[in-house]
DNA sequence: AAAAAAT
């Protein structure tokens, strides 16, 4: 059985549900004890997808994977951030994990990027096992799932940087993502990495009023790298202004999300096809920290020959991040829980995000604070890009403790001083409110944990339905969430601080 | 009874 467990992860016989490998495993005819329960038929969604799987695509041939399992991988058995993930490669290209950045013949002015700039030292896990596969030829596309605060972004524009031809002044790599922020980070992020390359970019994103520019007038892109959401990329490459022709490898940064049918499907999908037809061999990457099984099972039928890194869903949980429960009589006692335990105690800390459901609750919660008499800011979609960008900036610069946001900010934003998250209103499914959306959590509360630092989330609950949500939530991931006794007790709440690392 | 992007 050619399938690793790159790290310490125990084999768990008694684990009923349908992971990720077990699709892979299936096909390679596995002889693990777990997936031969003979009654089971392993299959919830239905047979239609898998026939259609295995008439169109190669069988995957699971034999060549070569995660080396020396003492180079055993470097990063420690961290546990980024424990057990499970790799899955196909064909017979060998990968070894890389200890070091030396080890992926990185340009000299990479490594000053990542030495000097980045301050980094050595690759984390997901980057050790990636960065092989996204740099060694045949370019294979990859489908990548690491935990929050793992050091994905660092695994894409690395990725991206390394492949990109310094020479060639066209755009040669392309970066989706969801939201404007997140593509404004992740700019920032290549370019302060790539600082000494010389390499070229542009974030593809709309435009604020003040740098407005007829679009018309517009020269074409000639950055070599791209980075942007998926209306805009749409729009410049449907006038011409951004040529794909020379595009080798494209990224989508939180692939689920990207790839949901509620979420930017359709522009993904088009995008991808629009590239491929001009360049074949172009190599696409999918990263998230989630990936429900619709999705991955979408995934592997639109981007074939992929290898595969994935993490089980009861280890996706952060565990140097105490997530707790508070029980709420009412709203009011919400927004004064936020006042004097949060405010009070928290605020010390370091940052905190409050998740709110709705742009318009944002804005009633906002005005209450502030009548209050606390300084707190709030982002949501409804704003003008412009604030948007002026409350992300104020926020990272430090110079606010507190920022409210819908979703807008549950994926990806990277502010390691913030150590803890409110979820002020539980996210729910939009089509079924009593349906938790366990991405969502996830990604919420891995917003306070960044690399490995202390963090701790508060759930406010307030109904029956809170109640119901929250086990359900505890359920899916396997992990008991700890009860504060009291709303209003501040000793309850220095003790849960304390409890999470943080007092 | 959504949020996100963008037309």
């Amino acid at each position: 059985m050619a399938e690793t467990n790159a790290a310490k992860s125990a084999p768990s016989p008694s684990e009923p549900k349908l992971s990720w490998g077990d699709q892979v495993e299936d096909a390679a005819s596995s002889s693990q004890a777990e997936l031969n329960t003979p009654a089971e038929p392993k299959r919830s969604w239905g047979d239609e997808v898998e026939e259609a799987a295995s008439s169109s695509e190669p069988e995957l041939n699971v034999d060549a994977l070569a995660i080396s399992e020396d003492k180079k991988v055993n470097k990063f058995l420690d961290e546990p951030e980024d424990s057990n993930i499970k790799a899955v490669t196909t064909g017979d290209t060998p990968y070894s994990s890389a200890s070091t950045f030396e080890d992926l013949n990185l340009t000299p002015e990479l490594l000053k990027g990542l030495y000097v700039d980045m301050k980094f030292q050595k690759p984390s896990k997901i980057q050790a096992i990636s960065l092989p596969m996204i740099l060694t030829p045949p370019y294979k596309n990859l489908v990548a799932q690491a935990h929050n605060g793992s050091g994905k972004t660092t695994c894409f524009v690395l990725g991206m940087l390394s492949r990109v031809d310094p020479n060639l002044k066209a755009p040669q790599a392309l970066c989706i993502c969801p939201t404007r922020e997140l593509a404004i980070q992740n700019l920032e992020v290549l370019r302060k990495m790539g600082k000494h390359t010389g390499i070229t970019s542009e974030c593809a994103v709309p435009m604020d009023s003040t740098n407005y520019m007829s679009f018309g007038k517009r020269p074409p892109v000639t950055a070599q790298i791209v980075i942007g959401t998926p209306g805009t990329i749409k729009k410049w490459m449907s006038a011409k202004k951004l040529g794909i022709s020379s595009v080798k490898i494209l990224v989508f940064d939180e692939a689920d999300h990207m790839l949901a049918e509620d979420g930017f499907k359709d522009d993904s999908l088009r995008i991808m096809k629009d590239i491929q037809r001009m360049s074949a061999h172009c190599q696409v990457l999918l990263f998230s920290a989630t990936f429900n099984e619709t999705v991955k099972n979408f995934v592997s039928r639109v981007v074939n020959d992929h290898n595969q890194l994935f993490v089980k869903k009861e280890d996706l949980s952060l565990e140097s991040v105490k997530q707790y429960k508070v029980n709420c009589p009412d709203e009011l006692s919400k927004v004064l829980l936020i006042k004097d335990r949060i405010f009070e105690l928290g605020e010390k800390l370091g940052q905190t995000i409050i998740f709110v459901r709705t742009r318009n609750s944002a804005g009633m919660l906002h005005k209450s604070l502030v009548e209050l008499g606390y300084e707190v800011t709030t982002i949501q979609g409804a704003l003008k890009q412009e604030d948007r960008d002026k409350i992300v900036k104020e926020f990272k610069d430090g110079l606010t403790q507190v920022l409210i946001s819908t979703d807008l900010l549950a994926r990806g934003f990277d502010q390691q001083q913030v150590n803890l998250v409110i979820n002020y209103d539980l996210p729910v499914k939009h089509e079924n409110h009593s349906e938790p959306d366990y991405e969502v959590y996830l990604h919420r509360i891995g917003r306070a944990g960044r690399f490995g630092r202390k963090g701790a989330v508060f759930n406010l609950l307030m109904s029956e339905r809170d109640q119901m949500l929250m086990e359900k939530i505890e359920r899916h991931f396997n992990s008991q969430i700890a009860q504060v006794a009291s709303w209003n007790s501040d000793e309850d709440f220095k003790g849960a601080l304390k409890a999470a690392g943080l007092l």
